[in-house]
DNA sequence: GCTATCGGAAAGGTACACTATCCATATGCG
DNA sequence: CGCATATGGATAGTGTACCTTTCCGATAGC
């Protein structure tokens, strides 16, 4: 297919498309003359990943980069593709580290067995550590208290995704199933949080009735 | 205090709190004179408030705008305040909705005991249903297998998030606790649960040595 | 042959979140 | 008092991110 099939088939106008092509988000299509190139399914495939991670993700077209990067990466493990695209696809934020937040966090993680020292070191306690920063700064300076239910809650979602990925095919498809899983994940995550909100809170404040 | 210290004092800079103030995002100070104001401890709150709400939920300016006056109403009982706030923070984004990804929401909303109709009434649902269309447009068409299990895990979350909030004092700590419970609350939960993904696919991969 | 479309490059546009400049006035210190 | 510094308020400008538009000569397909 040319790329205005391509552009019919995803939903993405052709000009985006291009653009996606000079920024190396989506492999060029298999010239047939020097006007004339050709795309296939896993182009496609590609595409809608891209827009998943955009528009659901949140990921900026720079992280977006990283990520594919680290998923077409053939010079790694899957162990280490996973920690690579992990590390991709959680971009800490930026902003100061309150040293008392960096405590919690290095506490929270010893608490579990682990025995790290840099919290900066990872993008995931990096990024811990400064929504516990974010708290504190706004005089919630006991919202650690919450990490630990949280993680019993946690372990219970982590156990789920990861045999959801696990039933994957190819390597390739546990990439990938990861990558979506995590992202799309949080999204699910934060709505279903949301519901659950409502229902836990109406046993504690009443439907509207009283309060 | 003046403009000066109240940008000490949070850190942020004055032009951006003058931003700020045009915005309406922080009530103006109290005028001494036709050129000098006088700000309080509750301009310090609500600007960290604003910081932590720009910076770690993510929130557009015009988002946090929306937030602050759901907050700001006293026209409402604490129970309709509770849900324009949710609202507030719970941005949907933008894209076409899969119909049968509204029906996996219907689905699961109704296997709580609800009974909701229309999917685009709420913006949680809505979030939901989003989430769920990128899902299958990448070819996941079983994520919703998923809510289940999420939901058995978000209920322990979010038992403690309410048990978080409830324990504060005035309804307007209440809300403002729930603001930024939630927000921060989904940051932590983003990183809280890629280090639970790490523990869980360690069990399952192995920590390198066999992949 | 004729119209629509193509690939590729370059310039343009839009939205957002600040940031800089100006100015007349106030403050605060010596 | 004198004078550097800071202030509130208004207007204009900056930088970044993510696309769009416009152009070109070449091809596709009827």
């Amino acid at each position: 297919m040319r790329v205005g099939e391509l552009s019919k088939r995803s939903g993405v106008p052709v000009p985006t498309i291009k653009y996606y092509l000079r920024e190396g988000l989506l492999p060029a299509g298999v010239l047939t003359s020097p006007n004339q190139a050709h795309y296939d399914d896993e182009h496609l495939r590609r595409l809608r990943l891209v827009r998943a991670l955009v528009d659901v993700g949140g990921l900026s077209i720079a992280a977006v980069r990283d990520v594919l990067a680290a998923i077409d990466n053939r010079d790694e493990s899957l162990h280490e593709k996973l920690g690579a695209v992990q590390e991709a696809i959680s971009q800490p934020g930026s902003g100061e580290l309150d040293p008392l937040a960096v405590e919690d966090v290095l506490a929270f993680v010893r608490r579990q067995g682990e025995e790290y020292c840099d919290v900066t070191e990872s993008n995931v306690t990096h990024m811990l550590a400064m929504a516990l920063s974010a708290a504190r700064s706004v005089g919630h300076d006991h919202f650690h208290d919450l990490l630990d239910p949280y993680l019993e809650g946690l372990k219970i979602i982590a156990q789920a995704d990861v045999e959801y990925v696990a039933r994957r095919g190819s390597p390739d498809d546990v990439i990938e199933g990861m990558v979506v899983g995590t992202l799309i994940g949080d999204a699910v995550l934060k709505a279903v949080r949301r519901l659950a909100h409502t229902q836990a809170s109406r046993k504690v404040i009443g439907d509207g009735s009283a309060d």
